[in-house]
DNA sequence: GTCTATAAACAGATAGAC
DNA sequence: GTCTATCTGTTTATAGAC
């Protein structure tokens, strides 16, 4: 078994969890060190003494997606399928779970704001993200889809419908103060994710019936 | 004809111009109005004569967004559709339209970002711009689809349904960093955004046929 | 309308006591 | 490791000349 990296404690996880939190809710540059400091308990200088600055605050908090994030992902590691049907029914099974993941207020309310301002600013810290994090899971899913339809797991093609299918989960999370005005959430529960999941995965198969080679 | 809202001039239309370009890029509370100013050729003290302050601005540019978009949208208004394929076509039409403008590097490529981090942000803005634009074209899709399958334009699941192909366009915007960084794009071009067009048009059929009422 | 100069508040970093 | 006090630079807003 793999040694999971371990979670930061005492004051420096204390100012990641407030770092994650603010700079997601309000971003990096209008969040002030004193407020964070103010929200973790602490005073201003623990943050230069625990990460050198503000900038390495943020390194530690995308580090610590990178963590999170992975622990939800290593839950649902699975070995490669067997047929087609188990690939089909393991892409099902991982939509449903990032459904869940990003739909469902909860742990991910602060890793995915802070990650999606990160995503627009095309910094550093997406750099880091990104092969730690979004390239290994997008090419996983694009072996899964390569085992249930017969296509090339490296094409082009296989490559864009796979973020065909990412794109639809995370608008709802990305959105969702626009679609929560327009459902009349107020803001989505367990239920709303589910409703959600199922039309998901139906367009899943849907897609995938037509990709199939037989 | 209706009157199209004129496009603003002069100093305060180079005002907006700029903030929409660096806000979009830097973020709001890391952009500073000399910043502003000096890219639009100006004074600082301009910002405050001409909108009040640095949040006069920020509104001035979320109207703008709004003329523009109303501009591009109002292009391909057409009258209800009379049959089915009919619909079916428009919907085609509406989502090529859509991601050729959003995939391309162009005009909107001040917009997007401005709006992305507006709809993050979940501010007074946002709410300015979801009655003006999100709502109304949501509804125009959900007519459509209403139209191209025999659904209920007001239910649930039409209304979830038209967000889940929404989003499928939008994550090629949106995760441009990410997407770019995975098919080896350096900047997505007029090809490339044909190729997304094309596959998600595959998506709209296979998914429309489904739900296609008899 | 445009611009310079300045005011008042606030930022992040750090020195040094404990 | 923690914290207070302070240094230095930058912010927005504004007063007032032109």
């Amino acid at each position: 078994m793999e040694q999971p990296p371990k979670a930061p404690e005492g004051t420096a996880a204390d100012l990641i969890r407030a770092g994650l939190h603010l700079f997601g809710q309000k971003g990096f540059a209008a969040t002030s060190t004193r407020e964070i400091a103010a929200s973790a308990g602490t005073n201003v200088a623990s943050i230069a003494y625990h990460f050198g600055g503000k900038d390495g605050l943020r390194q530690a908090c995308g580090a610590e997606v990178v963590r999170q994030i992975g622990a939800v992902l290593g839950a649902i590691d699975a070995p490669a399928a067997k047929s087609a049907d188990a690939a089909a029914a393991q892409l099902e099974l991982m939509l449903r779970t990032m459904v869940r993941f990003l739909v469902t207020p909860g742990d991910a309310d602060s890793l995915i704001p802070f990650m999606l301002r990160e995503v627009t600013e095309d910094g550093p810290i997406l750099d880091a993200v990104y092969s730690a994090m979004f390239e290994p899971m997008h090419r996983r899913f694009c072996a899964l889809w390569s085992a249930a339809t017969g296509q090339e797991a490296d094409s082009a093609r296989t490559r864009l419908t796979v973020f065909s299918l990412i794109g639809q989960v995370l608008y709802f999370r990305i959105g969702r103060p626009i679609v929560s005005r327009r459902m009349n959430w107020s803001s989505p529960g367990r239920a709303e994710a589910d409703e959600v999941a199922e039309l998901l995965v139906a367009n899943l198969r849907s897609i995938l019936e037509r990709e199939r080679l037989t």
